[in-house]
DNA sequence: TCAAAAGTGTTATGCCTACACCCATGC
DNA sequence: GCATGGGTGTAGGCATAACACTTTTGA
């Protein structure tokens, strides 16, 4: 990683990679070596590669995972966002001059969120990072350049896609309680639903199965399990929900 | 535009400017000058611009005007979009050296869809085009590269858009009837709406003056004449219509 | 037996849908 | 006067929102 001949010029990616846990809305963040920031995790584009090809890359990279949920969402394109760009600083450090020239340029940066199972996440720094950490949203502040703005569009964006889409296949592992699915309605929202309602609604979609089993282990009364059904799952992504008009 | 130093290598963006015309929506395409393939018009990025500053400068370069509105909706990578580019054939025969290095290169497109007032738009071809032409959904096919798909993209996204945001604005005269703006609506939706259920939602998001005067001039009965309300035209841009949850 | 969480059903409201009648205008 | 388009109102159905009681379980 520290040839970047193979790569596009002024051209990156960052990473918004969402999991759930702990009733948690949580971002995989890196911290990079000498500065301290945290950063999103990110990468460049090899002069072969589709950016999406690349940001399976990256992700396949900090989380170990394949085929993991990926959407494109915006392009960062200002052309003073890389100016005081720490990795920067972290390069002059490690005395990789080539990588200077490297950081040194503008960078566009297109931003991918993903959507993955938090337990099956295996975290792992890349070269200008010492820490790979989940970080629940609320304790996230002052990241690198701009990705808080990174991170809060790709929210934005989330937010906007469970209207019309479903959601939690990818987030969750593959058996869950409808408490448990609710609560990650009610975490990406940011408000909390009626019980009642969320679960009428919810089945009216027809993307879940519901299990004969029950929770176990648990205090209180033990929840039924359940299962997305994929083929109405799939069917719903493509043809999307309602629509107003 | 031969001098290709100020721009940054392998970036490019196409606008996808959507026009309404005879109750029919339409698209400003170029036809390239020596391969004849329609394309929409686009254009690359200097140095120290970001896309959206680029987005206009080609938007004012092709139509006359400026603040247009104007969204990106996608980046298209695939490193084999630019494959048997016809530009490069287009620029062998104007025997130019210098463009044919630039226009081998890969190049990485972000989509950009813009709104405008039909009648305010002067369109004017560029270096590579000598026609610059609206066209009606209908009767484009075969255009250059991929330029089908990103034309399928943006009207996906605008439709997308139109179930939770106010349109219209950009693309109606100061002052119209309802018939009109319906029109625009079941064009983009490609389906018929019901008259009076059409009028009663418009009319309760509240971004719509009704004006006293009547359209004059037509045949049969004289339709009302309304504008929009800016202030909450606005607001519903940035708050947008419901959602579901 | 009590507290906490989960399962389930009913009612009211409002939005969307479907539909009909009258009015103005040009031919 | 008739065809065409525009203005307006109403009834039914479906989805959403608000809300309460019962059941299970561990402590």
């Amino acid at each position: 990683m520290t040839n970047f001949k193979a790569y596009l010029n002024h051209i990156s990616l960052d990473c918004v990679i969402f999991g759930f846990h702990e009733n948690q809305l949580k971002v995989l963040l890196l911290q990079m070596k000498y500065t301290k920031k945290w950063a999103l995790p990110g990468g460049f584009v090899k002069k072969e590669e589709s950016f999406e090809e690349a940001a399976e890359r990256v992700l396949k990279e900090r989380t170990g995972m394949d085929n993991i949920f990926l959407q494109q969402f915006h392009v960062f394109s200002d052309p003073k966002r890389s100016e005081m760009n720490p990795a920067v600083k972290d390069l002059e450090k490690s005395g990789s001059g080539e990588g200077l020239d490297w950081f040194s340029q503008r960078f566009i940066s297109t931003g991918f969120y993903a959507l993955v199972d938090f337990h099956k996440v295996d975290p792992a720094p890349d070269f200008f990072s010492d820490k790979c950490e989940w970080k629940a949203l609320e304790e996230i502040d002052n990241l690198m350049m701009d990705h808080r703005q990174i991170l809060d569009k790709a929210l934005e964006t989330l937010r906007l896609h469970l209207t019309y889409q479903p959601i939690g296949y990818n987030l969750l592992p593959k058996k869950f309680t409808m408490p448990e699915l609710q609560k990650l309605y009610e975490t990406i929202l940011g408000k909390s639903l009626d019980r009642r309602n969320f679960q009428r609604k919810i089945l009216s979609y027809k993307i879940l199965n519901k299990l004969d089993e029950r929770k176990k282990g648990g205090a209180y009364k033990a929840p039924y399990l359940y299962e997305f059904n994929l083929e109405n799952y799939n069917k719903a992504l493509k043809e999307g929900f309602s629509g107003s008009w």
